[in-house]
DNA sequence: CCAAAAGTCGACCGTTTAGGTCAGGAATGT
DNA sequence: ACATTCCTGACCTAAACGGTCGACTTTTGG
C-alpha cells in the first residue's frame, strides 16, 4: 500500500518542468539526469503523461517536452490517474460485483470514503505549490545531497 | 497503491468477531468459513491480530479466538498497523536518508501528510461501527451472495 | 492419561506486478 | 541526409502478495 515510484516520478518529473522555462522542451535526459530516474523508463511515463494530456512533447533535436497548461492546473491527482490507474484499496471497491459478501458488505463504504478522500486531498494539491516549496527549500540552502 | 488483501481479512475477522458472544472462543474454520478467507491464510493472520493484543487465542478444544478488548476500542487503523506494517506512500518517507534529493525534496512532506490523514481517518472507524452497519445491513435484508 | 481439537511457526510455492531495460521505428530540426 | 529525440512493444528480473503444507505445542473431554 505505497504510493507506487511512478507516481513520484511522475510528480517530480511536472514539478521540474514547471521550474524551467515554458518555451522549451526538456529532454528526458535532461530530467533524469536532474531527478535521479531512470532514464528508459521515464521515458515510458512521459508517454502516459503525455497521453493524458499534462504535458507536451515534441521528438527531433531541441525537442522533449513541457508543460501542457500552466502548473496551477495540474493537481498531484491528475499525475496518480494519469500514471497510476488504480488508486483503489480493494478490488472491490471497483468490481463489486466479483464479491461474494456483496449484498451485506460494510467493508465496501470504507474503502470508497477512503479512497474519496485521497483523491479530493490530492486534487487540492497543485504543482505550481510543489514547484514553490521546491524552490523555496534550494534557495534556502538545505543541500542537495549528491552523493549518489 | 491498494489495500492488500490481509487488511481486508483483518477487519472482517474483527467484524465478525464482534458479532459473536464475547465469552466463547470462535475457530479460524469457523471465521473462515463465514467470511469466506481461505483457512491456513487467515491462521495467520490471527497470528498476527493476537501478537498485536488485538484479539485472544487460545488453543485446543473449544479453542479459537476472540476480541481481546470491546469492539469500541479497535480501529481500523490498529489493524493496518497490525497486519500491514507499511502504510506509508514511497519508502523515502520512512527513511529519508536513503533519498538522494534528501535536503529538497517537496514531495516527502506531502506524502507523509497523505500518510497521516489516511491514518487518522481510519483511527476513527471503530470495528463496532462496522459490526453496526453490517448489521444493519443484513437485517435489511440485504441479500449475502451464497453463489459461491 | 490419551486422543482429538485447536493454534503456532517456519518453510515453501506460484503468480502477478513494479521497476526497469532494449532495440527498432517514426518524427523533426539543421 | 543526418543526428537527435520521442514512441512503442517486447522483454527481463526481483520482490511482494496470496496462499499452502507439515511438524509441533497446548488444551480439553472422555
Amino acid at each position: 500500500m505505497l504510493v507506487p515510484m511512478k507516481v513520484d516520478y511522475g510528480v517530480r518529473t511536472l514539478v521540474y518542468l514547471a521550474q524551467q522555462d515554458g518555451s522549451v522542451f526538456t529532454s528526458t535526459s535532461d530530467i533524469g539526469r536532474a531527478q535521479h530516474i531512470p532514464e528508459p523508463y521515464l521515458l515510458r511515463i512521459c508517454s502516459e503523461l503525455q497521453k493524458s494530456g499534462l504535458i507536451e512533447s515534441r521528438r527531433g533535436p531541441q525537442g522533449g517536452h513541457k508543460l501542457a497548461k500552466p502548473s496551477e492546473d495540474i493537481s498531484v491527482s491528475d499525475v496518480v490517474s494519469s500514471v497510476d490507474y488504480s488508486l483503489a484499496p480493494v478490488d472491490c471497491v471497483e468490481e463489486p460485483d466479483g464479491c461474494r459478501l456483496s449484498g451485506a458488505c460494510s467493508q465496501r463504504e470504507l474503502w470508497s470514503d477512503v479512497e474519496a478522500m485521497l483523491l479530493e486531498h490530492l486534487s487540492k494539491v497543485r504543482i505550481s505549490e510543489l514547484k514553490d516549496q521546491q524552490m523555496a527549500m534550494s534557495a534556502a540552502g538545505a543541500p542537495v545531497k549528491t552523493n549518489f
